[in-house]
RNA sequence: GCCGGUGUAGCUCAGUGGCAGAGCAGCUGAUUCGUAAUCAGCAGGUCGUGGGUUCGAGUCCCACCGCCGGCUCCA
């Protein structure tokens, strides 16, 4: 891949799977050669021979190391039981007790396929069949022998902190025309700490779950009536509209012009895009009048409307149309996963039509913008350049100059990325955004696509220029968010509930200590509620301490406790979700402190008992 | 869509063929309380939906729907 100027691309980590490595046979071994895959690899065999020892007619897939552990498919009629784990683990341990060397072994391929053919194994002979090796590698430990390129660890012993996690369903070889195997998943650790880490880990992750969270926060809910979508909760939209508040702010304040466009649209446009083509089958359809419409899976088509609506000159370039798009895209039933995977959301779309000359400065103004909106809730984004694919359109020289306009781009603004050569969309070369929640798990946020073809080409846009003559302009298509309802997903999980105070749907709740003194708390209340603080009086005839840990529960940021002694100073009792009691304040001074922390949209208080 | 699991009160869950239950939440009353659960009473159900087996089905069987964990998909 020729780069085009700039700075050379930083690899932020590797490309390959271990997973690709193993099942497609790329790169020199079957797993990463560093101890923590191959402990986990030599941990499938483990479990490989577990299972031919207990279940002696299953047939042996592929057992790989996966991020954070390892997976084995077996050929079975019934699929394995969470009593059938429990015996495969204990049978494990046995093997590892007994401490049997891991021996490599190498056979002409031929006779590797006839050893696998009396040994009964299908799988084993079609993937030698398919290696172009004259050579190739068994492994063995007892009685038990794979075909595998290692490495491995000297001896079972070696595995000290494993565990079976969870069984299902997949396909042999990825592909659902083939048939479906059982696949059981464990981890494997250098140590026990790393293990229980790892356990915890996956712990706090569900208590984090935003499907649970959503509910008890009274966020948002899924109902049967419409799967794959959401039911926002008043306290869900007061989020929903502070980030619609933020990135308003934001794109104002850059020369965007926000429009908005049909939801359901003639089928004539979607076949005009190309969508029709290759997208019809995520498209939900609806016929009127014996007429064929379309939900909108994708606002760029429609923006074109809006480019075309005056004739352009190259002085109005460039036009920055931003849109928060209700989009519907069909998704197969079993894929749905709450707010992260759903039919209906609303993307923070935006497509800016400039010229070449332009690119790089409008790009450089994207960048800008996911830097400000994720800087704001902690997130450090990671950046990977997709370039020029084997089978694109459009012109090579602009190709050319749009992959080094991005480049330079990231570049000017100091952000490495890593390059992922030869994955751009048919119609342009893209910048994709990542960002890694508190957990550590990677989220796949912002992207930012160039368009030669799509919206110019297909759809005639134009410019007249300097010279008079017409000529085509570039298309930007990009989101920041992604989608309102995937973020939400996420900032839910990442604050474990606990928005920052400019998020909370509820700021600060007043306690009256008891009702004698519910006069004054009610008017420390509405003295909130003027100042635009999200605010509540909680004076139900219940004890403090309960409404204290209600209040708690709902991660509330402050708590303004008031009894006797604040009613008559005319202060209140602060105390912070995080740390519990922070002294008497004056209700002013409480008053212009928050209001400071809210209008700065910090990222404070987010750290809190759970 | 495929494999498996699962669906009982607003929530969390018990209930293995014989009168639908508990805790929390809700409502009513008592209590007037200082930093994470006061006490008592009351009310709450088409057991996901539709069929079937049975004298009798929340429970057994079939189909469908939703959800969960994966697979596949995500021009």
């Amino acid at each position: 891949m020729k780069h085009h100027g700039g700075t050379p691309p930083v690899v932020l980590f590797s490309s390959m799977s271990e997973e690709d490595r193993h099942l497609r046979f790329e790169g020199e071994s079957d797993c990463e050669p560093a101890p923590l895959p191959t402990l986990r690899h030599s941990c499938s065999h483990i479990m490989a021979q577990a299972v031919k020892q207990l279940f002696p007619d299953v047939k042996l897939a592929i057992g790989p190391a996966i991020e954070d552990g390892f997976y084995y498919d077996f050929a079975k009629p019934e699929p394995f039981t969470s009593e059938d784990l429990l015996r495969i683990e204990q049978r494990m341990s046995e093997i590892i007790v007994k401490d049997l060397p891991f021996v490599r072994e190498e056979r002409p391929r031929e006779a590797a396929i006839r050893f696998f053919e009396e040994r009964g194994e299908p799988f084993k002979v079609e993937i030698l069949k398919g290696i172009d090796a004259a050579t190739v590698s068994l492994y063995r430990q007892g009685d038990f022998v794979d075909l595998c390129r290692g490495p491995h660890v000297p001896s079972t012993g070696h595995i000290r902190a494993f565990k079976l996690l969870s069984c299902s369903g997949a396909y042999w070889r990825g592909s659902e025309k083939n048939p479906m195997l059982q696949r059981i998943y464990g981890t494997a650790w250098l140590s026990r700490e790393d293990l229980d880490k790892y356990l915890w880990r996956l712990e706090e992750a569900k208590k984090r779950d935003h499907r649970k969270l959503g509910r008890e926060l009274d966020l948002f809910v899924f109902q049967d009536v419409s799967p794959g979508a959401a039911f926002w909760l008043p306290k869900g939209m007061v989020i929903f509209r502070e980030l619609e508040r933020f990135w308003r702010d934001v794109h104002d304040a850059r020369g965007y012009q926000e429009i908005s466009t049909p939801v359901l649209v003639h089928k004539r446009l979607w076949e005009q895009s190309g969508h029709w083509d290759h997208y019809r089958e995520n498209m939900f359809l609806v016929e009127a009048e014996e007429q064929i419409f379309s939900l909108k899976p994708m606002n760029c088509p429609e923006s074109t409307y809006v480019y075309r609506h005056h004739l352009r000159s190259y002085r109005d370039l460039p036009l920055r149309f931003s849109e928060l798009g209700r989009l519907y895209r069909f998704e197969r039933s079993g894929t749905l996963a709450g707010m992260f995977r759903v039919r209906q959301f609303t993307q923070d779309d935006a497509h800016i039509y400039c010229r070449p000359d332009q690119l790089q400065a409008e790009i450089m103004g994207v960048l800008e913008i996911v830097q400000l909106l994720y800087g704001a809730f902690g997130f450090e984004p990671r950046f990977f350049l997709s370039t020029k694919p084997e089978k694109a359109m459009g012109d090579p020289a602009l190709w050319q100059q749009a992959e080094a306009a991005l480049q330079d781009a990231l570049a000017k603004r100091d952000l490495p990325h890593e390059l992922r050569a030869g994955e751009g969309a048919f119609y342009g070369p893209k910048i994709d955004v990542v960002i890694s929640d508190v957990l550590g798990r990677d989220w796949q946020l912002a992207t930012i696509q160039l368009d030669f073809v799509m919206l110019p080409e297909r759809f005639a846009l134009e410019y007249i220029d300097a010279d008079g003559q017409p000529k085509r302009p570039v298309a930007i298509h990009r989101a920041i968010y992604g989608s309102f309802e995937r973020f939400v997903g996420i900032l839910t999980e990442h604050f474990a509930g606990a928005f920052p105070t400019w998020l909370a749907p509820v700021q600060a709740r007043v306690l009256p200590v008891s009702e004698k003194v519910a006069a004054y708390g009610r008017s420390v209340f509405e003295r909130l509620r003027e100042a635009g603080i999200r605010a509540e009086l909680d004076d139900r005839n219940e004890k403090l301490n309960y409404r204290i840990r209600e209040a708690q529960l709902q991660k509330i940021p402050y708590m303004l406790i008031v009894g006797a002694r604040e009613s008559q100073d005319g202060t209140v009792s602060v105390r912070r979700r995080t740390d519990g009691d922070a002294g008497v304040v004056a209700v002013e001074g409480f008053l212009a402190g928050l209001a400071a922390e809210i209008s700065s949209r910090s990222v404070t208080l987010t750290v809190g008992r759970s």
